[in-house]
DNA sequence: CGCGTTTGACCGGCGC
DNA sequence: GCGCCGGTCAAACGCG
């Protein structure tokens, strides 16, 4: 497999092209610190790229029906570290669920993008092992523009909405 | 009153 | 087949 690395906010990211999916691992550089500072400001601090890959083999393997070509939507997890967990990144987000997962004292939370006809869903989670830290996962791109762009999470986004090549 | 959150029920996949 | 686990639904509720 090909990985193409991309900066992502000081820290360093993977695009993996073998499954289409977003991996990454957090990088500590002085770079990413001053730049934490910087996005501290807006309550949120980026700290990396988070990758999963069991996670994401299970998805792709619920997403593939029996004889049908698998729907890989395109995934993008980061973490930041944040006291608070949910992030204003400039899209409105309805809660529709929160459920509890094993191995994680906090719960994690479903939100789904309120604009008509985007089915945009992320997820909101808190490491029980560092609470410090929250992680959020995308699924899926927006189909319309940002609603209230904010200068530094849409810079994010808009990292989020590069379409994997083929 | 409109919209978002809360929360238990429900459901499907998967492992045993 | 059954129970666990993670994801979603939806009714009730809250709040502006």
């Amino acid at each position: 497999m090909e990985n193409q690395w991309m900066p992502f906010l000081g820290s360093t990211c993977c695009y993996n092209s073998m499954n289409g999916w977003i991996s990454g691992l957090k990088t500590e550089n002085s770079n990413s610190t001053a730049r934490e500072q910087h996005v501290s400001n807006i309550k949120h601090s980026p700290v990396g790229v988070v990758s999963s890959e069991t996670h994401t083999t299970n998805i792709i393997s619920s997403l593939k029906k029996k004889g049908d070509k698998k729907i890989k939507k395109p995934r993008f997890a980061f973490q930041t570290r944040s006291q608070v967990d949910i992030l204003d990144d400039g899209y409105r987000w309805r809660k529709y669920g929160q459920k509890a997962v094993k191995n994680n004292n906090y719960p994690r939370s479903y939100y789904k993008c309120t604009h008509q006809g985007c089915n945009v869903k992320k997820q909101v989670q808190r490491l029980s092992k560092d609470e410090g830290v929250v992680v959020t996962t995308y699924e899926g791109m927006h189909t319309h523009p940002i609603d209230k762009p904010t200068d530094n999470f849409e810079q994010i986004l808009h990292q989020m909405h590069i379409i994997p090549p083929h």
